[in-house]
DNA sequence: ACTATAGTATACAGATCTGTATATTTTAGG
DNA sequence: CCTAAAATATACAGATCTGTATACTATAGT
């Protein structure tokens, strides 16, 4: 199993660096340093191998990702301010290239497809990992806001990765500690109506 | 002039919708009604047609933000608001898939390519349009309260493509109104040093 | 009606990509 | 040492992709 690891490796570090399509097999093999039948003999196929080196990336990043929280404070309120700090570490790295599950879904989009549903799952994982603590924290609504510093994460990420922000997690910090603070204190508030749409055309592409 | 739109429009439907890497010169041209040397007599090639969509997209996307806000209420710290209901009708339209200039940074992920140079300063220019209005609506640090609404709205755009989310703008709606009300009461606030960082070794691909 | 410009049709060169076929070699376990 | 499993080397089929060459046609302005 130690050329599937090397393979597995090598293949997420290309994808994640130069996307999925833009990433042909014979790199990833040469890379490597394995022959391309060994990878057919492993994978059934370049999707199947995409597939795999996503799942792997999902629980070594979640298992990376618990790890420095709880190394840094065994306290749930603090352990939810925590995740910002982690997250600072890792989009102040040099090269970064965002999410790799996020850039998943940019190259795979529709929702059925094998490796965004890896994606989508990984979130998902994430966002209950981050209830978790939210719920150990005591915060009066644990989704909603596990919610809520979910979409900081993500937002924070894309502004690293698209305007090499590096020290995005920094602002997310901030709103964070307001949202936990809020949460203590308060019952979830209710979400207020929408201003009325106007049914014009819309810039974006259906 | 009437054959160039009409590839940049069906390039940016395939673009966005398939990926940059993934769709062919030939599928668009195909789907455009176009020939191929036409094509290739308004671009010189597939990046700079794919830049030239980019640029396209920047504009009108910009426009039609403003034109809405502006058309939801005259009111700047309202106007902040509309901000998010707009981006909530977008998220919510079938078939979603995302950002196309954040997917193209996912496909494009060294600084320098000339897409991604387009995605970053459309997100600029973004953040730019969101802090005037901040500074109409007296917003106490408008440069900090802009990176802030900003990151949540990118933040809503990621969890709609990647998990579904098609109320992600909701939450961010609310945050929002958070964010813009302290902004309104308070001086800014310091940032808080984060948690000590431990040097081990990290799951996220250098 | 004539001409310059814009667009078309077709074929093709050359590269690259995924995946397979086949025959050989390395490696590890008993 | 011997055998079964794992890995390799090489070549190749077939598809697809970007970009070009060439010769033809429609169109619009004067």
């Amino acid at each position: 199993m130690r050329k599937r690891d090397q393979l597995l490796d090598k293949a997420l570090e290309l994808f994640h660096a130069e996307g999925f399509h833009a990433t042909g097999i014979d790199r990833i093999i040469a890379e490597a340093g394995v022959a391309k039948m060994t990878l057919y003999k492993h994978f059934r196929s370049k999707d199947e191998l995409i597939v795999a080196v996503l799942r792997r990336y999902d629980e070594q990043f979640r298992n990376y990702l618990m790890q420095q929280v709880e190394l840094r404070t065994p306290e749930p309120s603090q352990q939810l301010i925590a995740l910002f700090d982690v997250l600072d570490d890792w989009l102040d790295q040099d090269g970064f290239c965002g999410c790799p599950m996020i850039n998943a879904c940019a190259e795979f989009s529709n929702k059925q497809m094998p490796a965004h549903v890896v994606a989508s799952e990984h979130k998902r994982l994430l966002l209950l990992y981050i209830q978790e603590i939210a719920e150990a924290a005591e915060a009066s609504d644990p989704p909603v806001l596990a919610q809520q510093l979910g979409l900081l994460m993500d937002g924070a990420i894309v502004a690293a990765q698209v305007c090499g922000q590096r020290r995005a997690a920094r602002v997310t910090h901030e709103i964070a500690q307001l949202l936990i603070h809020q949460s203590r204190s308060r019952p979830s508030e209710q979400v207020l109506e929408p201003t009325p749409s106007s049914g014009s055309d819309m810039p974006w592409p259906d």
